[in-house]
RNA sequence: GGCCCUGUAGUUCAAUGGAUAGAACGGAAGUUUCCUAAACUUUAAAUCUGGGUUCGAUUCCCGGUGGGGCUACCA
């Protein structure tokens, strides 16, 4: 890396011109903004205490150093106390040369003996998935990919939450008003179907809790009292119990809603090399919580219940075990946490949850910490931001819950429209169209979400859609299918652009060094991505690229232009670019088409 | 009440403590006998507020204020 080279020859300059000892990380190197000359910029203000010397004269100073120590270096400018740095056109034309064709550029091979293990979507069976999980499924994704071309071994896992009181509503809702319809019978989808009735056990919850309110009982009161939440509670205790009728009533819907899964993780793009059921798993960290009582970490309470007491820490009491002996879901999350270190002995793991969970994330990891387990420190939690509507957040009694679903059946629909005004579609057979307005309507979709800054909040406006010009994945996808449109010609016209010798003497335009600089930054990137565990930081960088090299494009023939050497330089701009974007665009999960 | 996150053009998003705060959509004005106009060019438009640290603050710290979340013997 170039930059590296810089700071190391600027800390010698440092040495021999002022006689001090700095370290390279301590200097700051930065891009040159795009409206003043340069590639590089060394900012020299902190400098100055070292050189006793004006900026100007301690950023001249240097620059001609390293003007006259490193050969990449054309020249240099000061503007105040920026030192700008103009590499040669020559560096930047061998670093394209030698890369264009390289189908590896950028991605590291595996190096890591231990894998990261990446929990993601973690799905309730008792209603389909929505916009927010899309979010978390196509972050937990993307993040693999990123990890992997780091060269991470990654596991994905899927922690299915298949038990508990949710599921009993669906349950007892089905079986008071389901007449044994099935999605067979129906045609629903079974995940849908499930749903269906979730959504009717609230509404008739719903009203007992509204007519005992109206009888003088407080809500809380209400809420614990109603016939309906009773029943549900005995369905708990039974499928505890392994009443035969209840737990095959219990396989079959969850079946319904796994069948219905597997189909929008399909369309989806997203898969799995693990999943974890929670009915297996969450009789799981009660030893843990035992021993930590022995141990002394741990507090049993007069009534038999165990605590874990953070308040040194800053944070509350947490129960860990009821008196009963029955676990919470922190106890789950425990024992879970040591099930997977068992089975996997990760270097890291990783969980991609929302971040309405960073309280539970901050407990379980000090829980761990204070039972001893080292992998405690190894935990992270990817807590990305809520999806909100231009009404406010996603509430299913409201009934303004985006399905994912729905929302990717007119996203396709959409593309197809688009894509048929615009003509596009009219030379392709029938199954290349079908796949091309999938292609570009997922391609909407994720760059969508994926370009926002995972921890942060995001608005998600369904009426209008989302659109396929500017700062979209349509855009990229647009560039990328024009390149091998190019390509496609050059070859035809008889030009062999691999292996390509050509002189590195000419000199570069400002879009065409532009492109090569943006590809170089390619591997910082990858790099960046995964250090801040942020697919955005990619999704920004591509679309960057194909913003450059569509001005570029624009501007500057490629087959037309008479100049052969020319011609070939610019066929390789094309060709790497093309690469690039197909390779960003794997990491968001995202296809690229080769014509549109 | 306590704790955490967050406030950037009309809107949706960018910006390791650095130069004149970038894009996209939307608005205004342009570019097709020319490698795909889902493109390109030009233009107007923003850091919630008051202090502090610093040569330099959208960024770090403190106060105010707006928004969101958590604070379950639910998961």
């Amino acid at each position: 890396m170039i930059e590296a080279k810089i700071l190391e020859k600027a800390c010698e300059a440092l040495r021999i011109l002022y006689g001090q000892e700095m370290k390279p990380e301590s200097l700051g190197l930065e891009k040159t903004r795009k409206e003043i000359t340069g590639d590089y910029t060394l900012v020299v203000f902190p400098l100055l205490k070292i050189s006793r010397k004006s900026p100007e004269a301690t950023a001249t100073e240097i620059g001609t150093f390293l003007d006259e120590n490193m050969p990449e270096i054309a020249s240099f400018n000061v503007i105040k106390g920026f030192l700008n740095l103009v590499l040669s056109d020559h560096f930047w034309m061998k670093f394209l040369l030698r890369n264009a064709n390289r189908p590896d550029f950028g991605i590291q091979k595996s190096r890591h003996d231990r894998p990261v293990v990446l929990e993601y979507s973690s799905p309730n069976t008792n209603k389909p998935l929505h916009l927010g999980h899309i979010r978390n499924n196509l972050l937990g994704f993307s993040l693999a990919e990123i990890l992997k071309a780091n060269g991470h071994k990654v596991i994905k896992v899927n922690l299915v939450n298949d038990r508990g009181i949710h599921i009993c509503k669906s349950m007892l809702a089905y079986m008071k008003w389901g007449n044994h319809e099935t999605p067979e019978s129906t045609g629903i989808k079974g995940d849908h179907l499930i749903g269906k009735y979730y959504v009717l056990f609230n509404k008739h919850y719903q009203a007992e809790i509204h007519d005992l309110i109206e009888k003088g009982l407080t809500e809380a009161e209400a809420e614990r009292q109603a016939p309906l939440i009773l029943e549900a509670q005995e369905i708990l205790r039974k499928w505890e119990a392994k009443d035969h009728e209840t737990v095959t009533l219990w396989k079959t819907m969850n079946g319904w809603a796994y069948t219905g899964f597997d189909l929008t993780y399909r369309r989806l793009g997203v898969d799995f090399d693990h999943i974890y059921y929670e009915s297996e798993t969450y009789l799981l960290g009660k030893d843990l919580v035992m021993e930590g009582l022995e141990n002394g970490v741990l507090v049993r309470k007069e009534d038999g219940s165990i605590w874990a007491d953070l308040r040194d820490e800053g944070l509350d009491e947490k129960l860990l075990l009821r008196a009963d002996g029955t676990s919470v879901y922190m106890t789950q999350d425990l024992g879970t946490a040591q099930l997977r270190y068992d089975d996997y002995h990760p270097s890291n793991m990783i969980y991609v949850v929302g971040n309405e969970q960073n309280y539970h994330f901050d407990v379980l990891k000090r829980v761990l910490a204070r039972l001893g387990k080292d992998f405690a420190l190894h935990i992270n939690h990817l807590s990305y931001g809520m999806v909100e509507l231009p009404q406010g957040k996603m509430k299913s009694r409201e009934g303004t819950v985006v399905d994912a679903d729905d929302l990717m059946e007119e996203m396709f629909q959409t593309a197809e429209e688009t894509t048929r005004e615009l003509g596009k579609a009219n030379e392709l057979s029938d199954p290349d169209a079908l796949k091309l307005f999938n292609t570009i309507s997922l391609g909407a979709l994720k760059y969508f979400i994926l370009k926002v800054d995972p921890k942060k909040n995001m608005m998600f406006d369904p009426r209008e859609s989302i659109d396929f010009n500017g700062n979209t994945g349509p855009f990229i996808q647009y560039t990328y299918a024009r390149i091998q449109s190019l390509l496609t010609r050059a070859s035809a016209a008889g030009y062999s652009y691999e292996g390509s010798e050509i002189s590195l003497n000419q000199s570069l335009m400002p879009s065409e060094k532009d492109t090569i600089k943006k590809l170089y930054q390619f591997q910082e990137t990858i790099v960046q991505a995964g250090t801040e565990l942020s697919p955005a930081i990619v999704a920004n960088y591509v679309f960057d690229l194909a913003k450059g090299f569509n001005q570029f494009y624009q501007e500057l023939p490629v087959l037309k232009e008479e100049d052969q050497e020319k011609v070939v330089l610019r066929i390789n701009i094309c060709k790497f670019t093309g690469n690039i974007i197909q390779k960003s665009m794997k990491l968001l999960g995202i296809d690229v088409p080769d014509r549109m």
